[in-house]
DNA sequence: ACTGCTGTTCCACGATGCGGAACAGCGCCG
DNA sequence: CGGCGCTGTTCCGCATCGTGGAACAGCAGT
């Protein structure tokens, strides 16, 4: 449990497959990989071996194996990932219709608004982000590719309920992590929110979940009309004034519009705004 | 053999473990895994199958394994690596010094040129981009993190190989793709050209590897004085011009130096450039 | 209907990975 | 100095786990 979000948690444990059984091994591999995050990017033999439960020989006999395969890398007793995870990584952000389109758009919206802006989707239950483009001030980076982020807290996440019923049945009927004040974990006033969402069209997150940040976002969605992913910006909250939103959100739309039309979506007749049935029916 | 410069071969199919066996299921995923590629990003089973040469059971039961734990995502019948993989490979960058460090002076080095300002290190006889600050000119993407490219064409693999002697041996003892008329492939003519490379402290490609695309790199010391990896620019070649090169070298050396300054390098006293032993060896 | 291709399931076999136990190297503390 | 607790590492016999051949299903093109 070391990223903020608590990890892809959904698809954790659970073994489905259909016919034959899933390689054991595999799962231990990643239990080892999951140790790792941007904030303990380096881990020694003993806490990959309490983090993940594993036998000591087991565990080092993966590791090694790891290693071997270029999944790890050492350095003395340093263990970290590999840099060939960054090719696969780069193959799976380009096999995914939305982050394929998804940096020309990103760079426009950042121009327009000044902000970093950031594509995000949803898996296992917490939202990860494919692209960003960053802002040019120059402050401290808010967000980075691959960054592991809650859904209950922050506009990407919260979009990305408001469009699929199932999830925020899913997600809001657990326990709701509280970042900050502003932290929404009322039941009631979820609902509100994700009608209000749905509504406009668009979210709005002031210090949800990161004291000092604001964010924006709309979503895209695929050609069938499902919520493929979120588009927006974000970056400090005292940026974020009254007199700039009304622009940004417009430009914000027109980004989550345009990705949508690159994936195939076509928009409901004569209305400006995206907003397909909500819960992923067809419009 | 989908990557640009054949995958990481150097460090394929060795099995040098010293005490127990490697885990070989481990290294079939990973022969699964290195099917993608940001060129061909999504896969039928039937084209891993024949790529990887596995038996179609072992393929497919290795295929819904690496699924169930998130290493591939499955959409119809196509397959592609899974989103789960950006985050393992954000903690990658962030685990290694080089990595951690780059941004900010990536970006430096972008706005002080215009030109896009990458890092690069070498893995298992190839080079792996390991950040990326892209230039704000409207031109199509030339680089991408995670990028797999040769150590013998281009400046930034010039570098690596100038200040790695082991390294260069191992690699231009073995036949040199040509990827362009100026691909060097001579083995005089590269004795000539790391022996300038070492003297100047800086390398320049142009058209090498890519016939619209030049660079100029320098290479990057870590505390030990070996090389850690190489900064530099790249860009459409016609940009390149004589009139800006001394500038845009200066920069270069300047992100190095300050790279290499980070990773606790301590320049030889009494000279501008870094300069130590050929072959890693402490100044 | 036949052929060739996809992707999938089944199953008995035995190689392969398992993990307990024991070991080695080090720093700490009494 | 000796003992203790902690690292990381090696060993080895057992049975578990992954293996892959074979057979099947669904479909498209002759």
């Amino acid at each position: 449990m070391r990223n903020s979000a608590g990890g892809f948690a959904g698809t954790v444990g659970r073994v489905v497959s259909i016919g034959g059984r899933t390689i054991q091994v595999l799962g231990k591999a990643r239990r080892i990989l999951d140790c790792f995050s941007p904030e303990q990017p380096e881990l020694t033999f003993g806490q990959l071996r309490r983090a993940t439960g594993l036998p000591p020989s087991t565990c080092l006999r993966l590791l090694n194996s790891l290693l071997e395969f270029g999944f790890l890398e050492r350095e003395g007793d340093r263990w970290r990932p590999g840099i060939r995870l960054l090719t696969w990584a780069a193959a799976a952000a380009e096999g995914m219709d939305i982050g394929r389109r998804a940096g020309p758009v990103l760079r426009r919206l950042r121009d327009a608004t000044g902000e970093t802006a950031a594509v995000w989707v949803q898996r296992g239950g917490v939202r990860v982000s494919l692209a960003i483009e960053e802002t040019h001030h120059p402050v401290r980076r808010l967000l980075s590719v691959g960054q592991v982020l809650p859904l209950h807290a922050g506009s990407g996440g919260k979009v990305l309920l408001a469009y699929d019923e199932a999830l925020a049945q899913r997600v809001l009927s657990g326990p709701l992590q509280r970042y900050t004040e502003r932290t929404l974990v009322d039941r009631e006033a979820w609902e509100a929110e994700l009608a209000l969402i749905r509504r406009r069209g668009y979210a709005v997150s002031f210090e949800e979940r990161d004291r000092e940040a604001a964010s924006i976002s709309a979503p895209v969605f695929d050609a069938g009309g499902r919520i493929a992913g979120a588009v927006g910006i974000a970056g400090p909250s005292q940026r974020f004034q009254p007199d700039r939103m009304e622009a940004w959100v417009r430009s914000v739309l027109e980004a989550a519009a345009e990705l949508s039309r690159q994936l195939g979506y076509r928009a409901a007749a004569g209305s400006e705004q995206p907003a397909p049935a909500a819960g992923g029916g067809t419009p």
